[in-house]
DNA sequence: CGTATGTCAGAAGGACTGACATTT
DNA sequence: CAAATGTCAGTCCTTCTGACATAC
């Protein structure tokens, strides 16, 4: 069991984001902002707050009272949706567009470094161990909850 | 760059907690809990409580807090140190013992299920891949803080 | 009418900083 | 006396649940 991949995960995983949350705090967010805003970029402005909040795994209070704050940060944009007078479309600004560039630079740059000195082969092959366990898990999960 | 190892670690990272959640609840603790037994018991009972903190990246007020919580549930014991009077040994109670065995056994299992159909092979590789990448990150967070 | 959407109010948990008594 | 140890007090932030107005 020296080989063991979850505890290598959980090292890592806390070193990125050591490594991340300085940068982040230095844009004016932390990690749970540039999820949201991720989130919600992806999502686009159709999907409804309920919906983000599911993907994001946070109650809709919980999302409401963020968003408010994101607001009064400049960062987000609440407009009524025409399809549905109850929704309201959230958008991002342009202040938190240029920071989610900013960040998505870091991680980039993040990668860069940490596999600097590996073999594009063995990146490959771990890359597919990663999305293994991945997929076993997901399954995992899916098939007792 | 589909080869990214970073996000592949916080997704997996991701998966193992949602994995592991429910079981340390049922056993009625978080992994907070979790981290903080396990540090405990490996730095034995004669580390002050200043060095726990330390270690687990909390501030000294929060960890006081935190112990006096874990002995009204019966998991942690505080004895005054005799090497010391300022000080106070922190053991773990035999229930919290039990717990601690059982929720390594749970990360044993999520272990097995996670690298089922691989080879030895390809986890020893992936295995290196996630030291070297951990390694070098440890390198530079040192080497800018 | 029942359901979906977003928000308000109140409460709880977990963390911090600053001040402090005690011991080294 | 200066430093280390643990704790108290007060505060802040984040999240939750339950209740609610509005729209479908």
């Amino acid at each position: 069991m020296a080989t063991a991949i979850a505890p290598k995960v959980a090292t890592l995983y806390e070193l990125q984001t050591a490594y991340l949350e300085p940068r982040f705090r230095q844009l004016g967010i932390n990690s749970a902002t540039f999820q949201m805003l991720m989130t919600i970029y992806a999502a686009g402005p159709e999907v409804p707050q309920a919906e983000i909040a599911r993907r994001l795994g946070i109650s809709a209070p919980t999302l409401s009272e963020t968003v408010r704050l994101h607001i009064t940060r400049g960062l987000l944009e609440q407009i009524p949706s025409v399809l549905d007078r109850r929704r309201k479309s959230l958008v991002l600004t342009k202040r938190a567009k240029t920071i989610l560039t900013k960040l998505l630079d870091e991680i980039q740059s993040l990668e860069k470094q940490l596999v600097k000195g590996l073999g594009n082969k063995e990146l490959k092959a771990a890359g597919s161990v990663l999305d293994h366990c991945a997929t076993r898990l997901e399954a995992l999960i899916a098939n007792q909850s």
